[in-house]
RNA sequence: GCGCGAUUAGCUCAGUGGUAGAGCGCUUGCUUCACACGCAAGAAGUCGCAGGUUCGAACCCUGCAUCGCGCACCA
């Protein structure tokens, strides 16, 4: 009576969403009613909650002095200004759930966070923003002002990921969050680039680079990708100077470089061409006279055989142009606009209509030959998504330091890739490993700490003297400094250890693991390895000490249901923020986390989130069919004596559970953990335990009863505890309605195996009986709906014991059948046409008013056919000499047995089939 | 051209040598005293193709096909 009354009070509060004060009121567990939790769970009002609180006390505050074992990760730093992604989810979860899970297990976590100030991509956004509102550009305001308006842009938009990550419920050190334009991490910038200069692995040089005309900056080769693009194959005629009258064709894909020709190339032992090496032909446009050069880079089988030499625009050109020692003619304004004033026609127009125009050009001068249609590989700007130019310029390079060791560590396994097959990717690029271009033409990144002597003369050699340092040189006013700044991965490769303080490098670095998508191996995982081996922030020189990271986990992509990459263009992409309104964070997190297969790309569908928010509510209904009988107690006991035998089946099944999850968690395998866990939760506890509990929790045997709420603790503590690190919030609000312990789950410790006091026989046969009792169900439950017994009609059954069974179990059979009763009548006469159907208990029949006699014997042959079959293909496996010998003997025997079985259940059914005849 | 991955039920995917699995969807019956975001039952797969190894292959080997990704080439 006392807990119906708490229990509508209580009732009456949760009607007012009035959860704080819920929670204050029933904060000392021990009190004796729970509040009555409502039937579907609200993650909108819990989760907050929680975060906040979790927050308040600190939790997730790592202490650089604790005696407990490390545990750290760093947080691959999202885009100060970005928003939250499903990829982000994905990544985050993971790392949270490894994070949550190594505080359960006794380790001191820190999971250090923080943003990137991401160079390219924020001055792209903040220069937009200037032309749509201003109408203006960035050289309008200048430098200063520019930054300025990029800092104000960054304040105003930034924080809004880091808000999202907590609504996740990321258990970041938020104390200890990072920016790559902190002071001191600028500082620490710089001078690494002081540094690999006086080690003579940073150099300026003029070089072919990768000219983004769009974002009028360099970039580097991994900022370059390919993608095939229908064009056209244009074939110029270029007239021998010596034979006039006579054309040497020459196919190519840019007809608007043939200003910049400064030769024609033939491969030197192309018989069609060999002799006219060293002779010179007219370029078209303008008209000038170039030699034809010999060069065996040339695929005579391509086109016709000749190429049109354009050094300042295409790097095999160029190096042709090296080895010839032919001149570099840009034609190019860094914008991509044509720059040739000698070509009026073509003059200022944009490379894609210079293209057309200039084979308008060529046509009119009948210089054209033909065009053929032809597909052919681009490489595009990964940021602003236009076509590169390859361009001669003078930049800063990295010769990367340490790449030896670098693939040294992975190839042995100091650091560890999961799944292991990125490793072959990380070592080819290592092997293939070219210089790093690491300035760029953008104000918004860390200046390069160099100066130029400014030069008197006009000549325009400024570069004649460099001082490279951290602080300006002694006599500024005669020194410039470069106007570059450094590629954003130039600061995010020290991110691993720049991000901690001295001591908390010394407890926390190297990191245990890093969690992160594979097409950033190149840019960040491999540097930052390198950058760890060469800086040596370790606390010795020891290799061990100084890799950045143990585990390198690389999640899969997320795509679409068409398989398509999720992206803001094609609209396929949901808000994570809209996800959880709908599903709750930790029903996005299971949901994801459960299709989140090891190495392989996911194919997203809402489904699977609406599932896990289905399964948040499972949880919550369990628990609150647990709390209708009363309350729990701190840390559940259990009397491993007083065991029933579904205690003892759904208790062995936990046991399985955790070491199934272990092994998992060991490899990663973060989809194998949550499907576990959920299979059993569902499954094995809901279906199975919880519906044969009934029998004990509805009894008047109180030892009985108490013996299962016991159990039901006992399973829900730990599966709350195993769930915490999916999904955080609800199973600490249960954690905290059942009062089991302590202020949080979040220390509570890894659930144990248990069993231990009980006697493997008794396991053993308590697990025989369960089966048995289990498989006569699901028969029974099969002949019910066979025989078209609708569920909301009671029945009864009769059992023809074929083994000693409790007749105690005959109520709970009954229950899980949805019967009146079950009798044991070993002498039963079925009347003909009596559903009936073999179980490993004995002969089961279906007690009902009017049976079908037709289909009862059509249902039976079938069962009987079926049965047949079976036992000729057990019969055929061991009659086969080869198997009987050479199978494992378990296997043998488990074919014996199901023979036996088998056998059984047929003589059963054909006693039945002839009585109906 | 080189390398990597995938191909299992209508869909999304588990399944590393011993009777083909899950969720969703579908069919049937149920508002049964935790849950309809639920319960129970069911239909549905020559495991991409062809060889090979093995007593036994979805699983190991070889080849092929298709799809995807990366690198290189790309005049």
């Amino acid at each position: 009576m006392l807990v119906i009354v708490f229990a509508s009070f209580f009732k009456r509060i949760d009607h007012e969403h009035d959860y704080e004060y819920l929670h204050s009121r029933i904060a000392p567990a021990s009190f004796l009613a729970m509040p009555e939790l409502s039937k579907t769970y609200d993650p909108n009002t819990v989760e907050p909650k929680w975060y906040a609180r979790w927050e308040e006390a600190g939790y997730f505050r790592a202490d650089a002095h604790s005696s407990k074992p490390p545990y750290s990760i760093v947080i691959p730093p999202p885009n100060v200004t970005g928003i939250l992604t499903l990829g982000h989810v994905l990544n985050n979860t993971i790392q949270d759930i490894l994070a949550r899970r190594a505080r359960m297990q006794g380790f001191e976590v820190l999971w250090l966070p923080g943003t990137d100030h991401a160079g390219v991509g924020t001055q792209t956004a903040v220069e937009k923003n200037l032309r749509q509102t201003e109408n203006k550009t960035r050289h309008d305001l200048g430098r200063e002002e520019f930054i300025r308006r990029v800092v104000d842009w960054t304040e105003k938009h930034g924080g809004i990921i880091i808000k999202q990550l907590k609504r996740l419920g990321c258990s970041c050190d938020w104390s200890r969050q990072r920016y790559t334009f902190d002071a001191d991490y600028v500082r620490a910038v710089e001078n690494v680039f002081v540094d690999l200069y006086r080690k003579g692995y940073v150099y300026r040089g003029r070089r072919m680079i990768n000219w983004d005309p769009a974002a009028q900056t360099a970039l580097s080769d991994e900022e370059v990708i390919a993608r095939p693009q229908k064009g056209k194959l244009y074939y110029v005629r270029y007239e021998l100077v010596d034979e006039p009258g006579r054309f040497l064709e020459v196919a190519t894909t840019r007809p608007e470089t043939i200003m910049a020709d400064t030769g024609v190339a033939v491969h030197p032992d192309d018989p069609r061409y060999r002799d006219l090496i060293g002779k010179q032909v007219w370029r078209p446009l303008p008209r000038e006279k170039l030699p034809i050069v010999g060069d065996a880079a040339i695929d005579p089988k391509f086109g016709t055989g000749v190429l049109k030499v354009t050094p300042a625009h295409d790097t095999l050109d160029f190096e042709i142009g090296v080895r010839h020692s032919l001149p570099v003619i840009d034609v190019l304004h860094p914008d991509g606009r044509i720059n040739c004033p000698a070509v009026p026609e073509l003059d200022g127009l944009d490379r894609f209509a210079a293209r057309e125009k200039s084979a308008e050009l060529l046509a009119k001068a009948n210089l054209l030959a033909k065009e053929e249609p032809h597909e052919n590989n681009v490489g595009f700007s990964q940021r602003s998504e236009v076509p590169i130019e390859p361009r001669l310029s003078e930049q800063w390079f990295l010769r990367y330091p340490k790449t030896k060791e670098a693939l040294d560590v992975v190839r042995d396994h100091l650091i560890r890739f999961f799944p292991r097959h990125w490793e072959k990717v990380y070592a080819q690029w290592l092997e293939n490993i070219r210089d790093w271009c690491i300035s760029r033409q953008i104000w918004w990144g860390h200046r390069i700490p160099a100066w130029y002597r400014k030069q008197k003369s006009e000549n325009g050699d400024r570069k004649s003297e460099i001082y490279v340092g951290i602080e300006p040189p002694p006599d500024p006013d005669n020194w410039e400094q470069d106007p570059d700044t450094l590629d954003t991965w130039f600061s995010s490769w020290l991110w691993a250890y720049e991000t901690m303080d001295e001591e908390t490098r010394r407890k926390f670095y190297p990191t245990s693991a890093l969690v992160t998508g594979p097409d950033i191996i190149f840019f960040w995982v491999a540097r930052m390895i390198i950058a760890g081996l060469e800086f040596q922030p370790g606390k010795s020189e020891r290799i061990e000490d100084n890799i950045p990271f143990r585990d390198v986990f690389l999640t899969g992509l997320i795509r679409d249901k068409q398989g398509r990459k999720m992206s803001k263009s094609l609209g396929n992409s949901p808000d994570p923020l809209d996800l959880i309104a709908k599903y709750g964070a930790d029903g996005l997190r299971f949901g994801l986390m459960r299709i989140a297969p090891i190495g392989q790309d996911i194919a997203f569908d809402e489904k699977q989130i609406e599932e896990g928010r289905n399964f948040a509510t499972k949880l919550w209904n369990a628990a609150r069919f647990r709390q209708m009988h009363g309350p729990s107690g701190a840390s559940p006991q259990l009397d491993e004596q007083s065991l029933s035998i579904y205690s003892i089946e759904v208790l062995a099944r936990f046991n399985e559970l955790l070491t199934a999850v272990e092994e998992a968690y060991r490899d990663y395998k973060f989809n194998e953990v949550a499907q576990r866990l959920y299979d059993f939760f569902w499954g094995d506890y809901c279906d199975w335990f919880v519906e044969a509990a009934k029998t004990d929790i509805f009894s008047e045997d109180d030892a009985r009863k108490k013996s299962v709420l016991a159990v039901m603790d006992f399973v829900l503590s730990g599966i709350l505890r195993l769930l915490h690190p999916f999904m955080p919030h609800i199973t600490e609000e249960l954690w905290s309605i059942f009062g089991f312990g302590g202020d949080t789950i979040q220390f509570a410790g890894l659930p144990a195996a248990v069993l231990e006091g009980v006697s493997p026989q008794t396991i053993a046969s308590a697990r025989k009986t369960i089966a048995g009792i289990y498989e006569t169900i699901q028969v029974g439950r099969n002949l019910r709906a066979a025989s078209r017994v609708p569920s909301n009609k009671k029945t009864s059954f009769v059992l023809r014991p074929a083994a000693s069974l409790a007749p105690k179990e005959l109520a709970t059979i009954a229950r899980l059948l949805n019967a009146d009763e079950v009798k044991l009548d070993p002498q039963f006469q079925a009347e003909a046409g009596v559903p009936v159907a073999a179980t490993p208990l004995g002969e089961l029949h279906l007690i009902i008013a009017t049976a079908d006699k037709a289909s009862e014997r059509d249902r039976l042959d079938k069962e009987i056919a079926r049965l047949e079959n079976e036992i000729r293909t057990v019969d055929a496996k061991l009659s086969n000499a080869s198997f009987v010998e050479r199978a494992p003997a378990a296997v043998v025997e488990e074919h014996r047995k199901r023979k036996t079985d088998f056998s059984e259940q047929l003589s059963q059914l054909r006693q039945a089939r002839a009585a109906m005849d």
